[in-house]
DNA sequence: TTGAAAGCGCTAACAC
DNA sequence: GTGTTAGCGCTTTCAA
């Protein structure tokens, strides 16, 4: 079993030249001769040799890995920025290391590991809630998408303008009494998140509507929770006829509570979603739509570009929230509901 | 700028000892006084040192880390998987690396690379068909889940049990007509797989039911392959009252497209899902369900314990499906439709 | 049980 | 341009 691996000494000798030619071959300095170079790239060939990438890394220090902190592996919007930050991270031949914040205090753990080794060369932080105290003066560039978070650059989401839309869009179809349902601040608090409350109230000011505190509520992202505060909505003595939900998934849960009421979503009462994933399409729900492929895409290239020595063009990018109106606000649009 | 980095060296000093004294102090070795081993350790915290992860990877010649192929991130089935994997990375103390592998031709090149570097210590492929020929010889140990594809250790499904069982489901609620969808065996070719197509032949057989042939399909994985393939099978001269798909997703367009056509789910038509998503349970989808979460964490957990050394209980785990029956297939259950 | 020293395979600073 | 050499920080023999 001849099994010594091959490394660039062996190149070295073969073309009779020094380790530190061959290194500078590989890592494509300038200073080497064409003709030179040649010889290396051929005896490279012919040894069918790969550098070490342990070697490497450990020498330069760096790991061309970035990571990617997720506050959950089952909200689907997070994993539609996540595929935006595995695109880019594809195509700049980087690889991808996932650090799952799902449970309470796991955020901060992984960010003092992080702080303390070199396993990534930079980190993506996706809507991280203030919660977790980041290490003082946190070592890696992080850029930070729908998260409020220290950050080189951070690509935020006019969440006021994108709730704002929504109320006004269920208004404008005759609403008077609307409810507005947000997500918790943080998963272990209660508190609202200032923004969309503030385009609801925005929204129902602009048109005379008095709301009573019953109609603004919080309830977990899931469809769990849609169904839940749905169907203590609608029984309340003066039931709202439209709610604007924080999350897609909310949004199908209360669909169902309505149903259960045996009542009909779109006629009886109007539905908004929020973030515009596949699966509101497929059900033809009215949904605040976000661009988080693009996001996730853009700030993960905004990453590597700072990576790469570039400084960034702007520390702040705001993308703007649309509305995309279907049959759950709107009973007379032809997407049929699911 | 005293930026220098504390190493093993400057615990070793403190001490008084050898570097390799703590070295072996800090991986666990068991030849060290009980003593020298407390001095050590109190020097650690005092200095506040983390031993560079790098280096150690680079002597050791191994990452601590796994990677995972999966053939998409938009494929909820998938994600599911991926979550049993992150769960067991996460409470094993290994990273995650994702490969995807979305585009024709990126499984190969990502194996390619894993078999030249040594990113991962291994590896675990989800659902990968058999389109990709393998490197012979790939140097990592490797475990698949739902795929065929050599293995150290392989999870996989049965199919054929599960097409049977959605397939006697709608016969035994009493329809004659019932027709099957499949997805591609290789997004590249159009062929079926084996499996889903013997246990819904089966069924029928069991049950006397002349199929035709116009009733055994393949359509892509996506709600839109549900959704035409609909369109096409109940606009036959002599449609189905019955379709079981591979798919949730394929589910959710088929019952889309029943809609579109002025006739209900759960009465005209029958419908039931593969995969038991998350959705499926809000859309009120009959589906077949598989336990994809588990499927991904026991891969995961059997891997790690393959990079410790332990052989492996067993080689093939069978995982079966499960039929969950709601309102898509029989419209009296209560459960309602989104 | 412990210290010393030889790598691990590559990068990068420094001479020539 | 190119060879030489000194690290990078840890693990792991090998003696003592």
């Amino acid at each position: 079993m001849r099994e010594r691996k091959i490394t660039i000494k062996d190149v070295a000798r073969e073309v009779g030249v020094g380790i530190g030619t061959v290194s500078r071959v590989l890592s494509g300095h300038p200073n080497v001769s064409q003709r030179t170079r040649e010889r290396v790239l051929e005896a490279v060939a012919r040894l069918d040799f790969t550098p070490n990438r342990l070697a490497r890394d450990f020498a330069r220090g760096r790991t061309q890995t970035i990571g990617v902190m997720v506050p959950s592996l089952s909200i689907y919007y997070f994993l539609e920025i996540l595929r935006g930050v595995e695109q880019s991270v594809s195509e700049n031949d980087y690889s991808l290391i996932i650090y799952n914040a799902d449970r309470p205090g796991r955020a901060l753990e992984h960010l003092n590991f992080l702080a303390k080794n070199r396993r990534v060369d930079g980190l993506v932080v996706i809507a991280l809630a203030g919660e977790s105290e980041w290490p003082q003066q946190f070592p890696l560039p992080v850029v930070s998408v729908d998260a409020e978070v220290p950050a080189v650059v951070t690509l935020s989401l006019d969440h006021e303008e994108g709730m704002y839309l929504a109320t006004r869009h269920l208004i404008d179809l005759g609403h008077r009494r609307v409810a507005f349902v947000d997500r918790p601040q943080d998963p272990s608090s209660g508190a609202m998140t200032e923004s969309r409350r503030r385009g609801y109230d925005r929204a129902c000011a602009e048109n005379s509507l008095i709301i009573p505190d019953t109609y603004a509520r919080v309830a977990d992202f899931s469809w769990q929770g849609g169904h839940e505060v749905t169907k203590e909505l609608l029984t309340l003595p003066d039931r709202p006829t439209a709610i604007a939900f924080s999350s897609d998934m909310q949004a199908l849960g209360a669909m169902r509570a309505v149903r259960e009421l045996d009542l009909t979503v779109g006629e009886d009462v109007a539905i908004t979603g929020y973030h515009g994933v596949e699966v509101a399409e497929i059900a033809g729900l009215s949904t605040v739509s976000v661009s988080a492929y693009d996001m996730g895409k853009t700030a993960t290239d905004v990453l590597i570009r700072l990576l790469s020595g570039e400084p960034p063009a702007a520390d702040h990018i705001l993308f703007r929230p649309q509305l995309i109106a279907r049959r759950t606000s709107d009973a007379e649009r032809k997407t049929p509901l699911v």
